[in-house]
DNA sequence: CGCTGATTTGAAGAGAGTCAATCGAGGTGG
DNA sequence: CCACCTCGATTGACTCTCTTCAAATCAGCG
């Protein structure tokens, strides 16, 4: 299950895109730098801040967002086990975000100029790593679709869902649930709404039958149902195997 | 200005990524398999079609939107000369959302199947499309910011601010203003609100001298204080220059 | 000249925010 | 062992932004 990714969390990532050759696996394992890990709450890479590391997750949950002038914040993306945490940040050479993990977490480190001679000595990979990115930002787009033009209990049940098929794909969760350690205040920064709507939110998908959140748990009670309130398509999702052989 | 793209728009968006060699300048020429031209309002890439080929824009205004089944839409962007379109459908070979020509386009064509050769030809390219996909990224989470935490108002301001400097970067527009093809309905469709609130949206930052939508054209009257007023930090959009040398 | 599409404006209603108070669990120090 | 504190969850009352419904205006055009 998630012990999979704790081995080699981007042999197993970009495997889902590309075929990967022993040479290639070899180079992707001299990519690892270290492992390190981070208490829940202290940022891990400040907005504005320019840095030469990115990180894929091993173990926990971080949040990557974006803080407004006035105090707001609006949450991108959460990420879980098996996802990069700053890699469009290395890329542009410049953080337009913040990240910080929501539990304690642990890493592996890339430093950018590996991750570039990487991609000059087994090109293959550049076009895995395109690929996952396309696949993150496929989610963002999502995520702009919840929050533009769903109400608030479309946009949260949506939300659910999707991160239970995320979960789902790295063997932490199910069709009944997942553990989740995100607070109201975080899930109402990701969705654009204020702890108190999201509060009253939870409790009419609750009292409907769908989907418990209580004590760091998600519950769906009716899947199927959910899925068609939400109006729900996890295509945007599907891993459809190698798509390079 | 504009004319420039008219020749190699490849080489351009990507050579502002990765200082192109003439080999790889060849490369990308062999690319443009050929011109072709769409009128406004025929739908280009259709939502859930898996297709063959990506376009770059030479001439004219698209979008891409996803379309709910309750028939509402939301636009996730507008593509001006220069910008890739469709280019996330063929990585995943699935397309998520539909592509519409705004006004009439001209483009050129590029194969999946080319752009994969190419990039194992030429590995460096590989590189630059990820570059120019993670900042087409960017573009994406400071849109779903602007949707999620910023009121009616900032939205717009911030929203006509960030496309008039991707369009002065393409040498199409100024810090007084640009040509804007663009009608309330779609603002309304990009930006999450009904169109009769983007109409009374923008006369109050009109009559507050800030900025005048009509006619096709938007004005800035007094781009600092709008700027101000929006809280616009253009860091995200900026052209650093050759990354890889 | 009448059509259609885009813009504009008014009035009423709904969804979500704000303010404020309560409650419960966990942690900490006396 | 208990008082105290903090953080998250919960709920009620009121407010306000934005939507919906409706209608009028205007321009281009066959």
């Amino acid at each position: 299950m998630g012990q999979l990714w704790d081995m080699r969390p981007l042999a197993r990532k970009l495997g889902a895109f590309v075929a990967l050759t022993d040479d290639e696996l070899t180079v992707l394992d001299g990519l690892h730098k270290r492992r390190r890990t981070f208490v829940a709450g202290r940022e891990l890479v400040h907005q504005g801040q320019s840095d030469r590391s990115a990180y894929v997750m091993i173990s926990g949950w971080a949040c990557s967002y974006k803080l407004l002038p006035d105090g707001q914040r609006q949450i991108v993306d959460f990420q879980i086990p098996g996802d990069f945490l700053g890699l469009r940040s290395i890329l542009l050479h410049m953080s337009d975000h913040t990240i910080e993990p929501v539990t304690d977490i642990e890493v592996t480190e890339i430093h950018v100029s590996d991750l570039l001679d990487a991609f000059a000595s087994a090109p293959r990979l550049a076009t895995a790593v395109l690929w996952a990115a396309s696949r993150d930002e496929a989610m963002v787009v999502e995520h702009l679709v919840d929050v533009g033009r769903r109400d608030a209990a479309q946009r949260m049940a949506h939300f659910l869902l999707e991160l239970g098929s995320r979960l789902t794909l790295a063997g932490m969760g199910s069709r009944d649930g997942f553990a989740c350690p995100l607070t109201q205040y975080l899930l109402a920064d990701a969705l654009g709404l204020s702890s108190v709507h999201v509060n009253r939110v939870l409790r009419q998908l609750r009292e409907a039958g769908m989907v418990t959140f209580r004590d760091g748990q998600v519950t769906f009670q009716d899947h199927d149902r959910l899925a068609e309130f939400a109006e729900f398509d996890p295509t945007y999702l599907d891993q459809v195997g190698p798509l390079l052989t």
